[in-house]
RNA sequence: GCGGGGGUAGCCAAGCCAGGUCAACGGCGCAGGACUUAAGAUCCUGUUGUGAAGACAUUCAAGGGUUCGAAUCCCUUCCCCCGCACCA
């Protein structure tokens, strides 16, 4: 019977669909709802979807097997844009496109020139993506199935922005990106030359006004005449130094532009006033002032009452930032060295006379430091100046030092005491209250550079629509709900947490792409991630979608379904229909696991848990998430444009559908990255061919060979399945599938193999009967075929998944099969080690007065005083070992010291004993016929000299015989 | 930089949270043997070193510490992977 995966998977498959038996109904069973992110249409699934949706299958299956009425549903993801642009590149024929879109999809060149409109492409890999999962044996219920560019889906996203609209989730503002002035467009990582690194940072621009002896006003010191205040905006990352300037700092061979920034007068470099011209203020340029003349003025802190020198800093770079620095020597490195470094030099052309009065102020207090961090810092490191390269380093460090254990000082007033790490948002939002500030956003490296070659800005886009997740009343309803939930792998919920932190307002609406547009606000398209966080509620509905008009799914209807809102009277749905799917919503709602691959958790998942939260009621939120790792291909990162890339379809051609199941879930689990090598997916596949082959062979054994008297091995063999099991058990139920598979699959084999070498066969059948179900849910087509084969009742995708039963474990059976593989072990060494080819072995069992000895110190140890003297005292005072009073200290005092190191575990195994002339007189012929020659087996006590040659036998312990072995050396 | 995950014998990879049967599961590769006309398949054995009797020595990124005892706990350092947003 030669195992041939195209026939049997082609077989099941056909048989599964022609009886439904994916295609659950409500009924009074428990439910079990299970979803995977749906692919996104704009190739092929390859060996990331393979893991992903086969992890998935196995959850389902299991579940199913469990008895559980499980709902494994999928659909195809469209929107957004790269589907347009991959129709561009089709329809311009492309020469890379062609290429990878032949080469690694495997689409034929003639099919492939046909598919240059996004809705050609979305409708050919949907059916590619589906033929894909069905040649590959998922349990889906595609009944369910639909694409988000769908009209009725459209509807369904239609309502749900409704919803959050309505719900002030979704609000208007602006927000920052890179942006090309050249191109006039957001760019992204990609779109770029350099700086693809680079983050946008929020700087507070802290207001120094300039005091009035200044700019070329007549009249200066009438500072109600708001022409009369100039703004010198600092930007900065630590607004709370704030409190410790002592001057500002300007480079005095920059030409600096006045300006008009809304309503104020501010004076910045000139990369700085382009910047502005980006942001969503109105800007206009009034004039021009060399720093030069900007040295030498007095400024007022914004927040107290002191003024401050402007001086002279070649450091300060125009492009960065606004060109104007404030200086807080006490906690900038760089600010006190250009302060010490000005000692001396000659300022009396900006007509500053002395800088003595310059004192550095300390405003945070930072433990095992002293008043002045940066100070202490620069001396530490012995840094020489300001362009001396370790400053950079002592600034990073007094940084660090700060903000993680830093507290503000009494001199800052009402925030005396918060910690470093929580003033920025604090202060920042206070300050830009009381006009005193200003948020500037910068990249976090430059120069950001296009591939056109221009230098990209921060741009505010204005008007956009707003997910406002930032909102910390969702906030800490997602909190909330996220200690409620499970998360697989357990470890990061804390990466969940984390995420949820930092996650600021997510802008939802664009102006291209495929998708469905905001009812409220018909130029916006809602983004396509947006658009897929609350669908798994859509495939309730989408089994119903052929029996209804698109026209009628109007919002009422969706508040009646999916919230229970409303009155059916105001529903269009015919009315029976729509209490159905209500019914159906109401059975099969929350998804009880979303399992998915751990690239979606700072996006999907996350936005999956906000927008549940949102809008559902507590019952009806997720109840688990399930996170896996990558696919990488022989060691190299898989890539949909570039290559490498393994095709679903491929994998599953090539090796078969069970075989590629098995690989992919056994060579990793749980956030491990797994590498697709075909070395193992070709080993894999002789196991499965193995496992094929063992059944059979079990399978057509007469059942008379089968039944025969249990003995030791049958029992120990019962044992082992019942422990596998329960392991399989355990690691499946938080979906450690390497961890399973190692257990039901690859340690039962050698189990079975040694069951067979010790010649067991009456539990073969139940072995195999239990094995085939063990292992259904990762390959369930050679399953089908092999219960088919063994008789078993229905599909096996329906079958009892095995439990374990706690009567068949037999430890005693265990510990005898323990020792006789360890006496085989041993014997195995001495015949290696002394190079005999053995002609007869002799075992000896240890005398009873070992297993004495042996006893009374478990039982010590059992009591917690085993103790030398102790022992040795109550040793003595038995007959039976005082006969050997002379052997006794010797042997108790390296068994104590063994015992004292046990557990409780070792110590209740080696107390349970078993009976080692028994056990290894029964073994003597299998042992023989393992080396070829006759085996005896007597015990210590009282086996006569002249059968221990060599007076071995004194050397025998409890579970360690003494062995003799005669023959050739 | 911040956050998360890692570094175990030729390779992959368990063990680490709950320290002690851990020279360290399992698989691959490799070597030897059995079976076979041969190959394949299958089975057995070995795969840190030493060892003519089942042993001993040295190992779990590096260094230090805690402990009777550390791959496992603590500290420091080095290295690798992933994410950091308007892409899906």
């Amino acid at each position: 019977m030669r195992y041939n995966p195209q026939t049997i998977e082609e077989k099941w498959q056909e048989k599964w669909g022609d009886e439904g038996i994916f295609q659950p109904e409500i009924s009074d069973k428990e439910k079990y709802f299970i979803t995977i992110p749906y692919p996104y249409l704009n190739g092929n699934l390859h060996a990331g979807h393979t893991r992903t949706f086969t992890m998935g299958d196995v959850i389902a299956r299991h579940r199913r097997m469990l008895g559980q009425n499980v709902l494994f549903p999928m659909g195809f993801h469209a929107t957004g844009t790269p589907l347009i642009g991959l129709a561009e590149l089709i329809a311009k024929r492309d020469p890379e496109t062609m290429r990878v879109y032949t080469e690694l999809h495997g689409i034929p060149e003639d099919l492939l020139e046909k598919l240059d409109s996004p809705e050609a492409l979305a409708a050919y890999f949907g059916r590619e993506a589906e033929a894909a999962m069905r040649l590959i044996g998922y349990s889906i219920d595609w009944r369910r199935k639909f694409t988000t560019i769908d009209p009725a889906y459209k509807k369904f996203i239609e309502w749900q922005f409704e919803r959050l609209h309505e719900l002030g989730c979704v609000v208007k503002g602006s927000h920052p990106v890179r942006w090309c002035p050249n191109d006039r467009n957001p760019v992204e990582d990609h779109d770029l030359l350099r700086g693809e690194g680079a983050n946008i940072l929020d700087y507070t621009l802290l207001k120094f006004r300039l005091k009035s002896d200044a700019l070329n006003t007549p009249d200066a010191s009438d500072t109600s005449d708001e022409s009369n205040v100039w703004i010198l905006p600092c930007a900065t990352l630590r607004p709370e130094t704030v409190f410790g300037v002592t001057n500002l700092w300007i480079n005095p061979d920059v030409v600096y532009v006045k300006a008009r920034v809304n309503s104020e007068q501010w004076i910045v470099s000139e990369e700085a006033y382009q910047k502005l011209t980006y942001t969503d203020r109105e800007v206009e340029r009034i004039g021009e002032i060399s720093g030069r003349d900007l040295v030498g003025k007095t400024v007022e802190n914004p927040v107290i009452d002191h003024d401050v020198l402007i001086l002279p800093a070649s450091f300060v770079d125009p492009a960065n930032g606004s060109g104007v620095v404030m200086s807080v020597p006490a906690h900038a490195p760089y600010d006190y060295l250009a302060l010490r470094d000005l000692k001396g030099v000659e300022l009396i052309d900006y007509g500053i006379l002395d800088l003595s009065d310059i004192e550095l102020i300390s405003l945070i207090a930072v433990p095992e430091m002293g008043e002045f961090p940066a100070v202490e810092i620069v001396e530490e490191l012995g840094v020489k100046d300001q362009s001396d390269p370790l400053a950079e380093q002592a600034t990073k460090l007094v940084y660090r030092r700060e903000f993680h254990h830093g507290v503000l000082k009494n001199n800052t007033g009402e925030y005396a005491g918060v910690a470093v790490s929580k003033i920025k948002d604090i202060l920042t939002r206070d300050l830009i209250e009381r006009n005193l500030a200003d948020i500037f956003y910068e990249f976090s490296e430059l120069p950001v550079v296009c591939r056109c070659g221009t230098t990209c800005v921060v741009a505010m886009v204005k008007g956009q629509w707003f997910l406002n997740y930032s909102n910390p009343e969702w906030k800490s309803k997602v909190y909330a709900h996220l200690a409620r939930m499970q998360i697989l792998p357990a470890e990061l919920r804390i990466e969940f947490e984390n995420k949820i932190d930092w996650l600021k307002d997510k802008a939802c609406a664009r102006r291209k792409g495929l998708g469905t547009r905001l009812p409220w606000d018909d130029e916006w398209l809602i983004e396509s991630l947006a658009d897929s966080t609350i669908y798994m509620s859509y495939y309730i509905i989408s089994k119903y979608i052929g029996q209804l008009d698109v026209e009628q799914l109007t919002p009422e209807f969706f508040d009646y379904v999916l919230l229970g809102k409303g009155k059916i009277d105001d529903v269009l749905v015919d009315h029976d229909l729509t209490r159905q799917i209500r019914d159906d919503f109401e059975y099969w709602y929350p998804v009880d696991i979303r399992s998915s691959g751990k690239d979606l958790i700072p996006n999907h998942l996350l936005f999956f848990i906000f927008h549940h939260v949102a809008l559902f009621p507590e019952e009806k939120l997720p109840k688990a998430i399930a996170i896996n790792g990558f696919v990488s291909l022989e060691g190299e990162k898989m890539s949909k444009s570039k290559g490498p890339l393994l095709t679903l379809k491929q994998s599953v051609g090539e090796y078969g559908a069970d075989v590629v199941r098995l690989y992919i879930l056994s060579t990793s689990e749980h956030t491990q990255d797994a590498d697709w090598r075909s070395e193992g997916v070709e080993s894999t596949r002789k196991q499965v061919e193995r496992f094929y082959n063992i059944a059979h062979d079990v399978i057509e054994m007469p059942e008379a060979e089968a039944d025969c008297e249990p003995k030791v091995i049958d029992r120990w063999m019962m044992s082992r399945l019942q422990r596998r099991v329960q392991e399989t058990e355990t690691a499946l139920s938080v979906l450690r599938t390497r961890h399973a598979l190692q257990n039901a699959f690859y340690l039962l084999m050698s189990d079975l193999k040694w069951y067979q070498r010790r010649g067991g066969i009456s539990s073969l059948k139940e072995v195999m009967n239990v094995w085939i179900r063990l292992m259904a849910p990762f390959t369930p087509h050679i399953c089908e075929e092999l219960w088919e084969a063994i008789g078993g009742d229905g599909f096996v995708s329906l079958a009892d998944y095995p439990v374990p039963d706690p009567d068949l474990i037999d430890s005693n059976s265990e510990r005898a099969e323990k020792l006789v593989e360890d006496t085989l072990d041993d014997i195995e060494e001495i015949t290696r080690v002394a190079g005999i080819t053995p002609e007869k072995i002799t075992l000896f069992t240890a005398p009873l007065w070992k297993n004495l000895v042996l006893k009374q110190a478990l039982i010590a140890k059992q009591s917690g005083k085993l103790d030398m003297g102790a022992l040795m005292k109550e040793l003595m005072s038995n007959p039976e070992i005082k006969k050997h009073a002379r052997d006794v200290p010797k042997f108790a005092q390296k068994l104590v010291r063994d015992v004292q190191n046990w557990n409780d575990e070792q110590v209740a195994y080696s107390l349970a004993g078993v009976d080692e002339l028994d056990v290894l007189a029964e073994s003597a012929e299998f042992i023989g016929k393992e080396f070829g020659c006759s085996v005896a087996v007597l015990d210590a006590d009282s086996a006569g000299d002249d059968v221990d040659l060599q007076g071995k036998r004194r050397f025998a312990e409890p579970g360690r015989p003494a062995i003799y072995i005669g023959g050739q050396q």
